[in-house]
DNA sequence: AATCAATTGCAACATTGTTGCGTTAAATTT
DNA sequence: AAATTTAACGCAACAATGTTGCAATTGATT
């Protein structure tokens, strides 16, 4: 196993993640970093974060692609088999670290990880009378 | 309620469907018509289909989009609240139609649709010694 | 301080999806 | 069966997102 290194382009990606409460895609990102890096450099820190476990990649039913780093203080392995939530109305997606899905498989298949994305109206919005 | 139409292009993109056991991306679909439209006008009859709730869109892990029409013909509606089984060696998604997932929610959250997709080796892989 | 390799920036490219608009062709009406 | 209506199409142009190669930089180690 490869060491990864703590450049400061990383620590500012960190940063943010650790400011949002909610997933994030590459774009937005790039723009709370105003110019700290590359928009390249961005997709490859990424990349490694994901690959480190430190961040996990959610894709949303309408095909967009965003990161979040789940707050797992307690735990020691950051673990993402949980359920995500995107909202229809503000595409906020947040993690619902309490729901875990229970599930029969057919045989012969070889589960390494779920995605398990529950859209609908958050409760921010359900609230503002949509 | 506005009618869709019965055009040739919408009929040959719907055999491929007929034709496919597994989920199929917009590039996919194009190769197998080759050229009988445009590629725009594949995505507008993709658009259109998923609208009129005769195929599903489904996001994968890795932020690819895939289109499948589910068999159920015993069924007046077409219900995509299903389970979806992604390979990491052959790339193929294919409808697990008899897993459906139980979870509890917060409240607060109104959920409208679901998206459940595991991955990891399908049958055909498991079999031939990964 | 020197070394080594991971990381970065830049440029160029590939893929995927979208939009506007004039034309074509289903479906309906006459 | 011809005329009418408008959904659907093709084309071109654009936008967004993601990837790759390579030389320069910089974090970590010796």
């Amino acid at each position: 196993m490869k060491s990864t290194r703590n450049t400061t382009a990383k620590t500012a990606v960190l940063e943010v993640f650790e400011k949002s409460k909610t997933a994030l895609s590459h774009t937005e990102i790039q723009k709370q970093l105003n110019d700290v890096c590359d928009r390249v450099t961005i997709y490859r820190i990424l990349d490694r974060l994901v690959n480190d476990d430190i961040i996990h990649k959610i894709s949303n039913l309408d095909g967009t692609v965003k990161y979040a780093k789940c707050n797992h203080s307690h735990q020691r392995v950051h673990i993402h088999n949980h359920a995500h939530f995107s909202c229809e109305n503000c595409h906020e997606i947040t993690c619902l670290e309490t729901v875990k899905p229970s599930y029969i498989m057919p045989h012969n298949y070889k589960v390494n990880e779920i995605n398990f994305t529950l859209s609908g109206l958050c409760p921010k919005c359900l609230n503002s009378n949509i």
